[in-house]
DNA sequence: AGCTTCCGTATGAACGATAAAAATGAGGGT
DNA sequence: ACCCTCATTTTTATCGTTCATACGGAAGCT
């Protein structure tokens, strides 16, 4: 005894005490008119007499009236939130590009009133059932993936349990329907190869991931192809290497190629991290990076522009710009009872775009450049 | 049979077309109890008898139900959601550690059944309006501070408006009361030059930003008050320099440093960004980081780890989880009516750590030794 | 038996908003 | 006068959940 004697019921609800204060009630009443016409007011003015609408818009913003999310959400049954997972921050990699794409994610819903809603999970299996369980239970409209791998079970399992999503890259293959934004990593490459061939660079090695990740492979395909296309493949001439994406791993690679008989002038790096561990293989062979040996790195992360690296940067904010859009389409069509009327998803390639900065163009006034101004020979 | 001749039922049947298929109801109708039941059976379940518990548990995992959100959200009028802003990506800065914290916040709001809304903003104004907007609206229960500046707007603002908020970091003075959790970023220096202390060096520089910022006053205080404890600010011996945040800012100082009659034999910087720039100038002296000189880098970002930078390692993870725990002690009494118990906010400074790498110990077998391994004369 | 206590479950009323339907009132045509 | 149309506003019902309370029945006490 002494604990559940609860007699006093009906006696401890006497403030709202809580954030939500000022109600469309409230507003209606203030005004003198129903809760349906404030709620017109703010969603279907022209329905409502202008004389009327101006006191009902006068009077919210007297009260500093907002519509509650919670009970917009429920009424709609639709939350207007996309959940998306941030992975932890892994130390190894200086090129970490998930900070830029949830800015751009929510800056793009933000524009549509919608809002990303942040979790975590340990795995992708962990983050297939936390999104499976988000959307059950109605906390999100649908989910965005990102670092889709070839065979991403991810992509999969969602589309089995029905969660509407989309993803920042895609799959190899897949009989799934499902939208996706993907960058031209290949273009990427490419681009590189091609500012490193209009430079006068003739031996282009390539530091890659190791096979396996589509993001890697496409980058190591487009070295391949612009390689073939300038003809510069002849013999076995193949500068190449895969290794871990990490910055010793970068160094390691590099110098290996450095050591061979016929050593690179110029090198593109699948990551900006693979880039900054070949700087430093460059610099330990007493070679100056931008006059001796042009370095490429990829992902345009803040260390690229700090260290002035040349770096292919992703159109990252464009891509959570459709990412977001694309679900907002998803995700819109909740009335769409009839005949189910056959929307394609979105399958959209965008290019990226090089940034040359002074790792590749040693007469750039850059910091890199600044940093190492030996007098030059042009 | 014996159980489903309800003839009439098929009517409603519309189909369920959104997210939310499985209500409470529906659970409560296939277990045969009322709704009340079910919500006992997963929030009070002492309240419900043990073979009921069970037959209902049973039903909600074969209909795979999950308690709507919103509705729940609305029902308690707590969104269970924790509004942060994300900044957009400065490029020059190397060193974010953003997404660290947003993970952090993310994963320890997970173990509460609270989750984490971001959203933009382009200043620290336009920030405060949204916050306050999303309280009003009811969509976050309370938002989290970051980056505060000594004289930071923001908390008077949102303390004049009501929302709830807790803070990574402080303001120098303030007469309102606030919770905030900090770094002994002064602390932090200290521990870098205890280090350099211990390994031999005396004349130690540091870089800094200008004057004006909390977290970089205190970084500039704490090298002055370990030099100052060492004995080791005689004469005009002031090493400290201080410009923007960039790595070109760094080797500009840095040279700058080198170049005078006695420079430095080792330097602690308030940023990786500045460190890093600090390494560049190292180089260009011809000197060896690590060996030579000794550069010691503030954050501990991915960069510092694949450089081998020694670096001050914010506790970001516990920060993270001491706001959000904070957060919820903030808002979770609402119902506190009577007499407004005097909670006391919560005032903590956490101490950070020195990660030590070959940047300031040539000896030790790390990335940035291995790269530069000239001969050592121990 | 009659009364109270207590436990387990069921019912009604919110939470705040909106879609759909109904009501009100002002013209307009015949 | 009558009916019809249109514009404007109010009423009703509902989203899914939980709080407060009511209710039925078994046990305990007198």
């Amino acid at each position: 005894m002494g604990e559940g004697d609860n007699v006093t019921a009906g006696f401890r609800d006497a403030r709202p005490a809580s954030a939500q204060s000022v109600t469309i009630s409230d507003v209606a009443e203030a005004a003198g008119v129903s809760r349906q016409t404030v709620s017109n007011v703010l969603n279907a003015p022209d329905r409502v007499r202008a004389e009327t609408r101006e006191r009902v818009s006068r009077v919210i913003a007297e009260l500093g009236y907002h519509p509650n999310h919670m009970a917009r959400s429920l009424r709609a049954s639709s939350p207007r939130m996309i959940g998306c997972r941030i992975l932890p921050v892994h130390a190894e990699t200086v090129a970490a590009i998930q900070d830029r794409f949830l800015h751009a994610l929510a800056e793009a819903g933000q524009q549509c009133d919608h809002h990303v809603l942040l979790f975590t999970a340990a795995d992708a299996d962990a983050e297939t059932e936390r999104c499976t369980t988000l959307w059950r239970a109605g906390a999100v409209s649908g989910v965005v993936l990102y670092d889709i791998t070839p065979d991403d079970a991810r992509v999969s399992r969602l589309t089995a349990a029905g969660v509407p999503f989309t993803a920042f890259g895609r799959t190899a293959t897949s009989t799934e329907q499902y939208s996706w934004a993907d960058v031209d990593n290949a273009a990427g490459a490419a681009a590189a190869i091609d500012h490193l061939v209009a430079a006068g660079h003739r031996r282009i090695g390539f530091l890659g991931w190791p096979e396996g990740s589509s993001v890697g492979d496409a980058r190591a395909r487009g070295w391949l192809t612009a390689m073939d296309r300038h003809g510069l493949l002849a013999g076995s001439h193949r500068l190449d290497v895969r290794g871990a994406d990490t910055t010793s791993s970068g160094t390691r690679l590099m110098a290996e190629l450095l050591d061979r008989p016929g050593p690179p002038t110029a090198v593109v790096a699948a990551t900006d991290t693979l880039a900054v561990g070949a700087l430093h293989a460059v610099r330990d062979h007493g070679l100056i990076p931008g006059r001796d040996v042009a370095v490429v790195g990829f992902d345009d992360s803040p260390a690229a522009t700090a260290l002035g690296l040349t770096s292919v940067r992703q159109p990252i904010e464009e891509v959570g710009r459709l990412v977001m859009a694309e679900m907002l389409r998803l995700t819109g069509r909740t009335s769409g009872a009839d005949g189910e009327p056959p929307t394609e998803p979105l399958h959209l390639v965008l290019t990226p775009e090089l940034v040359v900065r002074a790792s590749s163009t040693p007469h750039k006034d850059s910091p890199l450049f600044e940093l190492d101004a030996h007098p030059l020979h042009p």
